[in-house]
DNA sequence: AGGCATGTTACAGG
DNA sequence: ACCTGTAACATGCC
């Protein structure tokens, strides 16, 4: 479930596996991502070494030699994991193994390294992509180019945040989903974030107290940076590149938990679900204003 | 069978 | 130009 914290788990696992490997083979088992796979597109792999891995926002940014630029988008499903055919017998459960014929289910490209190494995109619902760039054409892609300030950012502050909403009406949440004022959040964090901060995700942005913005700021960076420690969140089908799930669901208040208690012990109401902007929306009625 | 699902984007309408 | 809602993408789960 790739949000900012699923997807900085990812990136730091993949430094750690792939950094400076020299790709020798690209096999693609279905290039109908959410954009098409072209194969004068992916052959430019051939050859090149991975000097590093970034991320932007829920976007990954592998950097090649040769100014050469992938960059990746897991969409709802997809992810990493990795297999190394030589260390087979030394397997651990770090390691998902491919099978001998068709690997696993939902498998669509096959990264092959030197010694053997494979580096394996799955993704079940295919709204994941990748996409080639050189030097001069990344900055100017368009999935790049309007996103908003990460949330770690000096820039993510009150006097941003404020001049942000100045004169618009919209609620809160719709707000904190929109990229181009702030990148990398998405729909499982604002509801923990809104309810965290005591505000309501339906709160018209034109009412919000100064305590109340500084708290959502505050709190953003909080349950960002607790999830990425704790390996990001994992609702059905998430695994981060070293195919360890990661611990954070358990520590949802509100997302996923219609009907259940407030997880404040002194408050006795249930958990409500609405709908924002066509995405399924939690609070407690009594704790957020 | 129907509703729902972590994301992005295009489009229509206000 | 901004905002909202709707739909689309593809697949699986309940």
């Amino acid at each position: 479930m790739p949000e900012l914290p699923e997807v900085e788990v990812v990136k730091r696992s993949l430094n750690q596996k792939i950094k400076n490997l020299i790709i020798k083979k690209v096999k693609v088992y279905d290039p109908y991502l959410r954009y098409k796979v072209k194969k004068e597109e992916i052959i430019k792999l051939i050859g090149k070494k991975i000097k590093k891995i970034e991320r932007r926002s829920k976007f990954l940014i592998f950097k090649f030699d040769k100014k050469f630029f992938m960059l990746a988008h897991l969409g709802m499903t997809g992810k990493f994991y990795f297999i190394n055919r030589k260390k087979k017998k030394f397997k651990t459960s770090f390691y998902y193994e491919l099978k001998e014929k068709d690997g696993e289910k939902h498998d669509r490209i096959v990264f092959t390294f030197q010694d053997n190494k494979k580096l394996i995109y799955n993704d079940i619902r295919k709204f994941g992509f990748f996409k080639f760039y050189n030097l001069e054409k990344i900055s100017l892609s368009s999935h790049l180019k309007n996103l908003g300030p990460e949330p770690f950012e000096k820039k993510f502050n009150i006097n941003y945040f404020k001049n942000f909403i100045l004169g618009k009406k919209t609620k809160i949440k719709n707000v904190l989903m929109n990229q181009k004022f702030i990148s990398g959040l998405g729909n499982i964090y604002v509801n923990e974030i809104l309810f965290l901060s005591g505000v309501k995700p339906s709160r018209n942005v034109s009412k919000l107290k100064d305590f109340e913005i500084r708290n959502i700021i505050k709190n953003t960076k909080k349950i960002l940076n607790a999830s990425i420690k704790l390996g990001g969140s994992s609702i059905k089908d998430f695994s981060s590149g070293d195919g360890k799930k990661g611990d954070f669901q358990q520590f949802f208040n509100v997302y996923g938990r219609k009907d259940e208690k407030c997880p404040k012990t002194y408050c006795k109401l249930k958990v409500i679900r609405t709908v924002i902007s066509n995405r399924a929306t939690f609070f407690c009625k009594g704790c957020q204003k």
